[in-house]
Formats: structure tokens, sequence, C-alpha cells
DNA sequence: CTGAAAGCGCTAACAG
DNA sequence: CTGTTAGCGCTTTCAG
């Protein structure tokens, strides 16, 4: 293996000489540059990470916490996944894959041992195990998605009760009255998933504004299940003419099976969906949805922490993580991206969801009743 | 940060048997054992990785090389990573997130850097432009999937080949004598990926030796683009009474499709899928399919990687990477696990396919042409 | 069974 | 602008 002594030597220089080459950390004459840059190049020099690691106490690495479990949202986290790796590259670091399994000891294990400078969360729930250890003065992190109690931490995440509430409104615009919300697993919203919570909320308050009726449904994925929770729906309110789904693996069932017991899409019944893009655009009829900015999601999470990262001061001494508490690190204030009502937290950072009106929507029928069960 | 001389001077030892008693690497007596323990767990000891890195040249870390692209197979893909994960940290590893986008020069830069000792690579292409860095001495590497030319590579995959010509026995054993192929997007087999075209020969093989008739047509996901090519093979072949599906987002547009235009299934159509297993299960028609093992996938290339780390020799020094072309490392012999026909090359593992008969196939029907395009 | 000591390869003061 | 030097924290001979 080559090493920065050997480039030295190669180059006629001293090793520190090398080594600022490398960091421009300090100003090097043209010819010096010059040659050392020639040196690495001809011996094909790479610098050893774990010898980086150990001299300047920064790894290069971001932990990035991906759930274990698969019941929903797959699409979205493998691209919110590759979306962090592509953005922290661009930055000069590298993501460990850790998941859920471990738990806060993963934390404690990557961020101790000093082989992540900073953690990305992923699938937070709304009182999440993991949040203590990245309180107390843990490392640098930032949720994609929002906890019960974001206080001190630095979150970025859709606003999903913004993206309720616009689903909301589009169909009773659309002169919808009676709205029924089919939703994500029961489990999801047994462990208090922050989003699928949040929906709801938005889903329900602009409801109640507006005085539609709303009426929710958590949903298992596959044909069986959505043929189950729909028969209900229909049963307990005849009158719904709109649906909003949150859940990528109920959207073709709902499709087909509105198809199946007659009702037309939009002209009987307007579905509106809040899921990617791609979901919506290939459906079997082009959904109206709310998209679920996955890319976007994991870039802001890296830049919010590279942004953290490097604003941390000369760093490299023992006992870091002074002054922390209180307030979360980063915080840009007025960058809030907006959203629904006043900015929640500092630190929260929460998109603005965009409705895109494809083919799913369509003003409500003037008249009732004369749909079969 | 708590270092190993610290856990040494609280446990009244020498550093070095605080490290022997870490790795195990030599007898320690009881006492000085537990003593030791005590200090560590007391105060809180975490090794610094980049320290052990240094020291022992072993990172302790794997790359996974997971596809940007994200145009097929994305629940799989992300299975496989979970299960890579898992299991690497079932035995003391981690994993590095490594995207296609950088290509061959991320696996130079991880393993020359040190930061990963081994690499597993995802959606190889028949004629990958990563294999080169692997074959030359390269650091250990697994294949999930099958490149053109295996040879002194070790690869992990589903006997793909063997899948398809399970699909058409199950369906020439049922009396179809027409077969469609819906298969993954035209992209797929312009980039000549492994998997796609194994398949293909699997399929056009067996039909050709039971003498049915197989027409292949790649497709696009989304319903309108299914619904072209559905279209077009009922246009070409009248005759076809099955249909073999190798692509997720193309299931349910199918079934919707054949549904609309009064075909039942499995009555006047038979369709079998090859895709994981959940897809097949919460199909609108539980589907009769061919399952992609992911999970087994991802933990077969760590148990494959684990094996050949554990097997270098004492190592440490430098100029490792001797005895290594010729034969892929690690292969035992006999373990191949089957597979359709003789053992493909040493170092390769094909996993024999499975398929599980749901709802979906069925006789073929005795008469033709009563059925409305 | 245990210690002492020499690095692993790099960074970052400290000296010019 | 460049060189010298002292570690970073751990592993692993070499000596007992």
């Amino acid at each position: 293996m080559v090493t920065l002594v050997e480039v030295a030597r190669h180059a006629g220089v001293s090793a520190s000489t090398v080594s600022y080459v490398l960091s421009g950390k300090r100003p090097i004459s043209d010819l010096t540059r010059r040659r050392v840059r020639d040196s690495i190049e001809q011996l094909g020099y790479q610098p050893h990470a774990g010898a980086r690691a150990l001299a300047s106490s920064r790894s290069r690495i971001i932990a990035l916490m991906v759930p274990l479990r698969t019941d929903m949202y797959v699409p979205v986290m493998l691209e919110i996944a590759v979306a962090v790796a592509t953005a922290a590259r661009a930055h000069g670091y590298d993501v460990l894959l850790l998941t859920g399994e471990e738990g806060p000891a993963a934390l404690r294990r990557v961020t101790g041992s000093g082989l992540a400078e900073a953690v990305i969360l992923m699938d937070v729930q709304l009182d999440d195990e993991r949040l203590p250890v990245l309180r107390a003065a843990g490392p640098p992190a930032v949720l994609v998605g929002l906890p019960g109690d974001p206080s001190g931490l630095s979150c970025v995440d859709l606003d999903f009760a913004a993206a309720g509430a616009l689903c909301v409104e589009h169909l009773a615009g659309l002169g919808h009255r009676e709205i029924a919300v089919i939703g994500e697993a029961p489990g999801v919203y047994a462990r208090h998933t922050g989003f699928a919570e949040r929906t709801l909320r938005g889903l329900r308050d602009r409801a109640a504004e507006l005085g539609a009726g709303l009426l929710h449904r958590p949903c298992e994925g596959g044909h069986d299940a959505v043929a189950g929770v729909l028969a209900r729906v229909f049963d307990e309110r005849p009158g719904v003419s709109a649906f909003v789904v949150q859940n990528e693996t109920a959207v073709e069932p709902l499709l087909a099976l509105l198809r199946r017991t007659g009702r037309a899409v939009p002209e009987d019944v307007s579905v509106v969906a809040v899921c990617p893009e791609p979901v919506a655009a290939q459906a079997s009829v082009p959904l109206t949805s709310v998209a679920i900015p996955a890319q976007e999601l994991g870039r802001r999470a890296v830049e919010r922490l590279i942004t953290e990262l490097s604003a941390r001061p000369g760093d490299g001494g023992p006992e870091v993580g002074g002054p922390r508490a209180g307030g979360p690190r980063g915080g840009r204030p007025g960058d809030d991206g907006a959203g629904a009502g006043a900015s929640p937290a500092p630190g929260v950072e929460l998109l603005t969801p965009v409705l895109t009106v494809r083919d799913s929507s369509g003003p409500a029928p003037a008249s009732r009743g004369g749909v079969r069960n």
C-alpha cells in the first residue's frame, strides 16, 4: 500500500506538505502542488481512511438508519436512502447503512466508536426510543420525519398535515361532501408513525372547517383487505363520493374494485392519493395526488447535517459536545420552507406539499344513490 | 472519549491485556478478564473504529453497491440491502452504502483507502464495467447476480433460467400451448441485465423442448404500457392462454386489463409471475409464482464474503492479494445449491427456484376464440 | 498468563 | 511557503 510518506519522498517534500496539498488547509506553491499531485497520480496513492479518522477524529461517514420493517413505503425508503448516499458523496461523505433492528444501541455504537460522525434517521415514530440518545449531547442528527416532541432536534419532512388539508380542499372544492380515507395498515397507526397521524389530522381539521364528512379506515395492503374496507365504507356511508388514499399497496386494488362495482372514476367517485409521483402517474387511472418528495427529503437531510458538521468549531480536541442543549443545531431561521400555519418549531423543516391534478378527480355527481353496491 | 489505556489503568492491567480481552487472541485469566470487563462496562468504553482499522488493517466494513437506477425491482433491492446489513452485523461487520453512480471508481476508492474490506455488488450487468476492478487481485467480492463471464468471481443468484423453465413446465403441464411473456422494461434488456436474459433463455428453451409457443414482450411499467402490449399480443397470437410476468409494475395492470376485457383468471387465461412473495400473495388474484428470495440472496452473499474474509491468512502485512487469480475465493465445492443442469462454474451459487401454485393458474380452456378482444 | 514498546498512516500544532 | 515532530487509539510482536 502506498502511503503519504512514500508520496512525500517521491515528490521531494515533507509529509505534512502532502497532507496540506490534500486538505488545502494552508497555502502551497503552485510548483509544489503540481509535483505532489503528480506523485500521487503516479503512485496511485489513496489516503487511508482509518488513519485519517484517527488523526483528525472525523470519519467522513454519516450513518443512515432505515426501518427493518417493510410494511410500507418501500420505494420511498429506497429512494430516500439513495438520495442520501448521493448527496453525502457530493459533500465528501460516505453512508453507513444501519437497520432499525439494533435500535438506540446501534446509534451509540457507531457514533461512540467514531465510525460515524452524524446520523440520519428514517421512519421516526411519534415517541421514538432512539431520540433520547440524540438529545443528550448526542451526535449531530437529522430526522426524516417528525416525532411528537421535536425540541432540540433537527427534522425534515413533508408537511403531511398540509398535505391532508390540501386533499380535502381539492375535493371539497369539487363539491364532495362525504370523503373516505383509505389509510396505512393498522399497525402503522398503532406504532404512532408521525406522518400517518399528521395526515389524518390535516384531513380531519380541514374537513371540519369545510363542513365535509370524513371517514377514516386503516387498511392492510392487498386486494382482499381493500375489498373488505371498501364494502364497509359504502355500507356505513352510502353517500361517499370521494376517496383519499395513503397506502401504495391499496391504490390499484381500490381502482380495480371501484371499476368492478360499477363506479366510474372520476365520474362517480373521485380519488386523491398521497404517494410518490410514479405511483400516481402510472396508476390504471392517472391519479390526482400529493407527491411525497423522497429525493428532496434525502437531499435536504444531508444538507442540514453537512451544515451542522462544518459549523462545528475547530474540533479535534476531546470532550466535544459543549453548547448543544436547548436549541437544535444549525437551525437557520426563516428557512423552514413554510407549511401550513406558523413554523412548528425551530429546527423543523416541513416541505410544502404540492397537489397535482390528474384524471382521477372531478366534480361530485349531482345526484346520489344510482350506484349499485 | 474513553480510551483503551484508561480502561487498562482503571483495571490495573496493561493496554495489551485489555486489547487481548477484547479480541480473545490469547488466554486471559478469569480474574483479569472479569476486572477488565468491569472497567469497560463502568467507563462505557468503546474501541475507536479508525484506530482499530489502522492498527489491524481491517475495517470490519463491507461495501454494498446498489443500483442508482430505480426502474425495476425496487422492493427486492431494499430487501436485499436490509438482509445484507442484518447478516453483516451478525458477523460483526457494518455496511457502507454505495450507489451505482460512481461505478468502478467507487470500488477503488473504498477498498483502496481501506474503508471497506470487501464488496457486494447488486444489479450486475452481463458485461459489467465494475468487474475488471474485482478480478485483478481486487478486494474480496460477491456479486448478487450473474455476469456473462463469472470466472474468478463469487456470485449468488436465483437460478433464473430454471425459474423460467419452471413457469413453462407448469403451464405446459396444464395444457397451455401458447404462452406470452410480459417482461421487464426494454431498457433492462438493452442493458443486458443478467437475470432478465437468463429467465428468457429458460423460458424459451423449455418451451422449445415442450413444443409450446412463446412470445416475449418487454414492457414498461404502468397501466397504459401494459394495455398496449396486451392488445398487440392478442392481436398477434389470438391463441395465447397463459402469461408469464416478470415485472412487478405490470402485474396489477395485467390483471385489471384481463378482467376488463372479459377474460377470467384462471378460467380463460392463466398467469404465472416471477416476483417476490408478497407481490404474488397480495395481488388482486393471488398469483401462482416463482419467488425471488431477496433475503436469502442477501444473507448468502454476506456469508460467502465472511467465509472468504476469515479464510485469509494472518494478514496485517502489506502486499495482500497473492494467491487469488484463477479460482474464485472461498468456493466451497458441492455447495452450489443445485440449479438447472450442471454447476455452471465454481464460485457461482444458484438458488433453486420454487414455484408456488396459487389461484391464477389452471387448465387451459378446452376451446378457444370465445373471448372478445 | 501478562507487560513493554514499536508502529499502523495521517493530521496539526510548532518552528522556521 | 515548507519542514519537524508529536501524537490519534489500537494491535501485535517481542520479552518475560
